[in-house]
DNA sequence: CTGTTAGCGCATTCAT
DNA sequence: ATGAATGCGCTAACAG
């Protein structure tokens, strides 16, 4: 019923090897020979059977791109970028060739489902994976994650991080590319003291992700530098933790203008968080920037479409993704010590702006 | 140096047989043996070896998820939601036990790599295929999909279709939810007409995709059903077709603004379409929705938070991507005929007012 | 409930 | 440049 090789072989009057060798194209073929081949995949419309290939040949096509949440712009403009580099150009012939699969995990932000999810991709002796965003730092899962990618990279697997620092160990296993969080953090943070504001409310994404606690990390550098926060406890006090989502920010606004309420603006961990914020500081009856400035994260594409619109710090998502994609293709080489730290620009816009004097 | 399963056996003092059937779980094995297997598993971090395995059941784990731009929302949403239903709840452990693997898959739109990645999938015999979104309706590559579509379902791959229309044959292979595109596209725009307004701009989609069309129909039927557009060629004239992306929301309004600047109201393509078409208005000095009405389509996430906040059409963009993925699994019986049509709901915003008399 | 026996379809030595 | 032979690691009958 279903056609293999040794069917192709047959039509084509070559044995299966050579039928082998035209489809993989790793070896020198007669050209009419070939066409008597490709005649023969044609005619049978042949389509070579993927578990086979791997078996006999130990290794996939399979890259896995591994994200939190992949309903969030954030890591869906990453990993589409991730599969232009992945997945070839296609031949417009709907064959396929030497194209990789480039596949998105979704793991939903669970430790456990990324540890999942690379033993299927393990399994599948992916030829590579590429892992998004914030790492969780819970000791046993980071060091489950390190053992298992260095499994993993032993047996062929390239390695590759996209906006996530390296592993404590620091293995040279991996290529990482990392995001400047702290630096962004810090940078629009002091953009504000320099607007005037003291009192500053910070809705945190949650706890345990590197994404936040560098960020956080940042934004209270900017604080101490300017001899705010650290002394009279308002670090704490204006902090909220939450997930990056739009209801959190919504949620934690509120707080913090209950905790206190003459906050002159609030930063949010990341843009999505800032459009709940912006709608929290609407519904008490303040004005943005007027009442209460309001700044994001990332600059996904609708935060120049917020009005006003938004002031964040712009990650390029895009380039990332797409070098994280090259890198594992191999088709580019890893940055020097294997860490390339990615530059994060803060973008002013309309939401920031002197706070109201009195 | 890689661990098989003959090495399970040997440590477990059993059979590969046994060792496959406890792995699998798929046949009765006594308990003591059992625990015995999986020590030996645990003892030698044993994996399953996939291509292997695929290749002697002649089936595989891999669900795909073809999505026409991850960076969109509207895809993410769905996706992610399919695979909730798709990647098992994960035990925790790590060790993965009857999971599917569900991978996305992004096209960019581009019909070839729709086609390349179905031959991928096909080669790798996965277990299902989710297509969402709308199609392309050039007839050549309407035939090949179904051709492709057919010779899969006739492989045992279970296809299921998700916001797209069943293809023309009307193949009783597949699942098919749709959404009602043209209802909502109707109701959206009886609501305008309702308000008062009478030249009303469309930034339309792609021309060649099937959700492009059904909105425009149902944007046509309302303005025919109020004896509006088809006789004075404002059908024509105030329609303007573009990517679904904010860039072309933006150039077709200030097109449209320019064909016609008597209009009162715009109606986008999506809500991302419709952010662009906000800025356009906005930029051209006039106010939403004093001086021009908007209204997208989809209800995405951020929709309720732009200023003021968007009128659309509200589509169950999870519960749609979490049904397709449980009728990808087997779990739930397709619709009666293979088709659904999922309803859409008018969501009346801010965004759209009677116009202004005069 | 468990072991034995055969392939699954292909890539890759070796020959020629 | 091509063919023949071997085995990748596992599952699925079939015995027992």
């Amino acid at each position: 019923m279903t056609v293999t090789l040794a069917d192709v072989a047959a039509r084509a009057r070559v044995s299966p090897a050579t039928v082998s060798r035209v489809l993989n194209g790793n070896y020198p073929v007669a050209a009419s020979t070939r066409e008597r081949v490709l005649r023969a995949v044609d005619d049978l419309d042949y389509v070579l059977n993927g578990p086979a290939s791997s078996l006999a040949a130990a290794t996939s096509d399979l890259v896995g791109i591994l994200v939190n949440d992949i309903a969030d712009p954030f890591f869906g403009i990453m990993a589409g970028a991730a599969q232009t580099q992945i997945g070839g150009p296609g031949d417009g012939s709907g064959r396929a060739g030497g194209e990789k699969l480039a596949v998105i995990c979704n793991t939903g932000g669970s430790p456990e489902r990324e540890l999942t999810y690379l033993t299927l991709l393990q399994r599948q002796r992916a030829a590579a994976v590429v892992l998004t965003g914030g790492a969780v730092e819970y000791p046993d899962h980071q060091a489950a994650m390190a053992a298992k990618l260095a499994k993993m990279a032993d047996a062929g697997t390239r390695i590759v991080f996209c906006g996530r620092p390296p592993l404590p160990e620091g293995d040279a296993l991996v290529a990482a590319l990392a995001f400047d969080n702290r630096g962004g953090g810090r940078r629009l943070t002091e953009h504000l003291i320099s607007l005037g504001h003291r009192r500053i409310g910070y809705v945190a994404g949650p706890p345990e992700r590197t994404t936040t606690r560098h960020r956080l990390e940042g934004h209270r550098e900017a604080l101490r530098g300017a001899g705010l926060g650290a002394e009279d406890g308002d670090e704490e006090r204006l902090t909220v933790h939450g997930p990056y989502d739009r209801r959190s920010g919504y949620e934690a606004t509120l707080e913090i203008l209950r905790r206190d309420p003459t906050v002159t603006a609030v930063v949010a961990a990341n843009d999505t968080v800032a459009l709940g914020a912006c709608a929290a500081v609407r519904d008490q009856g303040l004005r943005i920037p007027q009442d209460i400035s309001v700044a994001g994260f990332d600059d996904l594409p609708f935060s120049v479409d917020a009005v006003p619109a938004l002031t964040t710090v712009r990650l390029p998502l895009f380039e990332a993704g797409a070098r994280a994609g090259r890198l594992a293709m191999g088709k580019e080489n890893p940055p020097p010590g294997g860490i390339a730290t990615i530059a994060a620009e803060l973008m002013i816009r309309g939401s920031t702006t002197p706070p109201r004097v009195g």
